[in-house]
DNA sequence: CATATGATTCCA
DNA sequence: GGAATCATATGA
């Protein structure tokens, strides 16, 4: 009854990736609650796949609002993802991080491991008793930055394009590059 | 048909 | 810093 229901998806892919910071996704009995998420808008959005036009890829990806696309990157992780906007928009927000009980669900790859999201759940509905989403719970401070993994998408890859709960101790990378844990050099081989 | 590459993660 | 690993997109 509170569940997020079309309207809240059909709208534009920034505005979904922003209101779903917070939000509570529901599969197979498991939640978790996002605290990471990246708008792709659509063939424009070089850096989404929609750039690519309508293929049996991303056919899920033009798809009505509010339904699963995933996809297999780099030949190993499964990436869930929103549609949004409208049926033939190319909108899409991937869900890159969130709190899950008792498990890590911090990056792209992890989370959809953690929620047992596979390419099967493509096209699936985001409305129904065993998958849908719930309204946050409280407020959330917003973080924006550039999205993770796009460089080759020129102009594209600065968009803030990727939104995170500031509190949340769960995004999968550091706000800015506050990395200073320097990576250790490779050891001399003994 | 052959080849290049990516919305990543893990290990050293 | 670099490998792992494969479906998809793209070009011949």
């Amino acid at each position: 009854m509170t569940r997020l229901t079309r309207d809240f998806f059909a709208r534009d892919a920034l505005v979904v990736a922003k209101a779903l910071v917070g939000t509570t996704i529901v599969h197979q009995g498991k939640r978790a609650r996002i605290v990471e998420t990246e708008a792709y808008r659509g063939p424009k959005d070089l850096a989404c796949h929609a750039r690519a036009g309508l293929t049996k890829r991303t056919k899920p990806l033009f798809g009505p609002p509010g339904h699963a696309y995933v996809f297999l990157i780099y030949g190993m992780h499964e990436c869930f993802n929103v549609t949004c906007k409208a049926e033939g928009a190319g909108h899409a927000v991937l869900i890159r991080a969130a709190e899950i009980e008792g498990e890590r669900g911090d990056g792209p790859g992890r989370f959809a491991r953690a929620m047992r999201f596979t390419r099967a759940h493509n096209s699936e509905s985001l409305m129904t008793e065993h998958l849908h989403l719930l309204p946050r719970e409280r407020r959330v401070r917003i973080a924006v930055s550039a999205r993770v993994g796009v460089a080759y998408s020129g102009e594209w890859a600065d968009m803030p394009y990727r939104f995170y709960d500031a509190a949340s101790a769960h995004v999968s990378k550091p706000p800015k590059s506050a990395i200073g844990s320097a990576t250790a050099k490779p050891r001399p081989r003994s």
